[in-house]
DNA sequence: AGAGAGACCGCGACAGCACC
DNA sequence: GGTGCTGTCGCGGTCTCTCT
């Protein structure tokens, strides 16, 4: 039975389970309140769970993880790569027999590559990684048998060896001579406009983030990996390398706390001036069998969900057995595949305006799994804000209602559909809630989940921070109605402000820090925009603003003496009010 | 010219897991 | 259950851009 009863539990936020952590994605979603959801408002008789913004697949995984089925659609192809690599078990077996086999074709050839002289042992032995800084060799990280781990500062030894690679053509260093053929993408960081990418900065082409001797160690091992002949391995050791080739590029900081592994940490191509170079064999060697990696993966997957099977069209999906998904790698309001009335359930984050520019940062993968064919259409069609492509707000907003306006016929009478949301900017928001609102979706509520624990900066600002998500939840009606509703005026918004703050203090009855306030607000704000036929057409930044003016008359911020709240400032109903 | 907003990036905390 | 390893995340000082 579908529950038409609300979320209220506050659901502890948790960690990824390694199925999902083996490949980095940006904006991944908490998977204990997907699932709590997706129990709350399916049944597990075989109803159908569909997620329109995918991503890397969390959202199916968890439905097929509770016995639904599940439809993932996503404009991007990286995303549905990501997603069915995820989902496909691969045995054991069959993993490591292929890792042995391709250790003993490349391991040596690649290895080779980063050899440094251990003046200990007296050996040569590769290193993890090189560090450079302002485009010359560093130090090096290496493990010596004798005496551990090392961090030394490059020698000749390194030098010589690093400028031989560079000099030389790359066969003369590999023992498997003539018949390779090397590949590596040179992707331009550019829109076919020839604007440079939002997000990057210095480097130009996708080579340019990899120094010369990691590009042909990637190449390498990448023309190894192609040569795999069952193809779902291929893909599956396709998948693996592909959640490296991030940490082998030069945007992974070196940093003193960890000097033997690094990441990408940017939501960016960025310019990162003392930087780390990994050996590609070592990060390839993490990839596969290390704790995060291929084989952990699929254990936990296999533990997880049992049979799992992806089937090509929404007729096979009906008569599937358990458990079973669907992917549609298109642009959600283009899609003409699933008929009207036909899902149970849709739980969806959608794009957050401008803050994650998916297209651009998912290029990266998809550059060296050479799937980009097409993509200046998704760069210009994603429901994203970027002013490079002449993008602004209301074009998102746009772009956002048609794509709810398809989310909404999709939908089964009197079901219900979730929008997910952690971004911080009311704006956003608020752009978010009235798309949604305006293809005749029905508001239910605003349920904000607040994160496992808060940072302890943020509890000694007075302003704050927001954290946590927020669940917005929506019902399409049994019959249509029609709603008109007019924009509110920036005086009835601060009138409300005002009382809804107050009604939350009360109803608290003690002193509460700003962040607190702000987390509460917006769950009364938007039930009583609705109820009152009211949309918020203007930015609504003026939250803080409005709440800052009536300090003395309606609030006062006071120093906390409350021992057990470890917030410095608190608000409080000014006694003048 | 100054203010405000947003992007950038280094630091440090955090969480899951392995190993003891 | 403590400790080390690894990838991820959030904060906030500082820089940059935009608007007035």
């Amino acid at each position: 039975m579908t529950n038409s009863s609300p979320i209220e539990k506050v659901v502890p936020s948790q960690g990824h389970s390694s199925m999902y952590v083996m490949h980095k994605f940006f904006g991944r979603k908490q998977e204990r309140l997907i699932q709590e959801y997706i129990k709350h408002y399916t049944h597990d008789s075989g109803e159908i769970v569909l997620d329109p913004f995918c991503g890397s697949g969390v959202t199916i995984g968890e439905a097929l993880h509770l016995g639904r089925k599940a439809i993932g659609i996503d404009i991007n192809p990286v995303s549905i790569f990501v997603t069915r690599n995820t989902l496909r078990y691969i045995s054991h077996m069959r993993i490591v027999k292929e890792f042995r086999a391709i250790e003993a074709d490349v391991k040596n050839d690649i290895s080779n590559l980063y050899s440094t002289n251990c003046p200990k042992c007296g050996n040569i032995i590769p290193a993890t990684c090189f560090s450079w800084q302002d485009s010359k060799l560093f130090d090096r990280r290496y493990v010596c048998p004798q005496d551990g781990k090392k961090v030394e500062k490059v020698q000749s030894f390194d030098r010589d060896r690093y400028n031989e690679i560079q000099n030389h053509s790359i066969d003369s260093f590999f023992n498997s001579k003539g018949l390779l053929n090397y590949w590596f993408p040179e992707n331009p960081l550019y829109y076919s406009g020839g604007k440079a990418f939002l997000k990057k900065e210095r480097y130009d082409n996708i080579d340019d983030l990899y120094t010369y001797r990691n590009l042909i160690a990637l190449a390498k091992l990448l023309d190894r990996i192609k040569k795999i002949c069952e193809s779902d391995l291929r893909e599956s050791f396709l998948f693996a390398f592909s959640s490296l080739v991030h940490l082998a590029s030069k945007m992974t900081p070196v940093r003193p706390s960890r000097p033997f592994s690094s990441s990408w940490i940017q939501p960016s191509y960025w310019y990162c001036p003392h930087y780390m170079e990994s050996n590609v064999w070592q990060l390839f060697e993490r990839a596969v069998m290390g704790k995060q990696g291929l084989y952990r993966a699929k254990k936990d997957l296999k533990l997880k969900i049992k049979h799992i099977k992806e089937v090509n069209s929404i007729e096979e999906l009906h008569e599937a057995t358990l458990p079973s998904f669907f992917l549609i790698n298109s642009n959600i309001t283009q899609l003409e595949l699933i008929p009207q009335n036909s899902v149970d359930f849709i739980i969806t984050d959608p794009p957050y305006g401008h803050s994650i520019q998916y297209g651009e940062l998912l290029y990266l993968w998809g550059a060296w799994i050479n799937i980009l064919e097409g993509y200046d259409d998704i760069l210009r069609n994603e429901i994203i804000a970027n002013s490079r492509q002449n993008k602004d707000l209301a074009i998102y907003e746009q772009l956002l209602r048609q794509a709810f306006h398809k989310i909404y016929s999709i939908l089964k009478r009197e079901k219900y559909c979730t929008v997910t949301f952690h971004n911080p900017s009311l704006s956003i928001r608020n752009i978010l809630y009235r798309s949604v609102i305006q293809t005749g979706f029905l508001f239910e509520r605003v349920v904000y989940h607040p994160p496992a624990r808060a940072s302890a900066k943020s509890l000694f600002q007075p302003e704050g921070s927001q954290q946590g998500d927020y669940f917005f939840i929506f019902k399409k009606p049994l019959k249509e109605e029609k709603r008109i509703y007019r924009p509110i005026t920036s005086e009835e918004l601060e009138e409300w402000i005002i009382d809804i703050v107050k009604n939350i203090l009360i109803a608290e009855g003690k002193p509460l820090p700003y962040n607190q306030l702000q987390n509460q607000l917006d769950p009364f704000l938007y039930k009583k925009l609705y109820e009152s036929n009211l949309l918020l057409t203007f930015n609504p930044n003026e939250v803080k603003k409005t709440m800052m003016k009536f300090i003395g008359t309606e609030f006062s911020v006071i120093d906390n003496t409350y021992k057990e709240s470890p917030y410095e400032k608190l608000w409080w109903i000014s006694n003048d009010s």
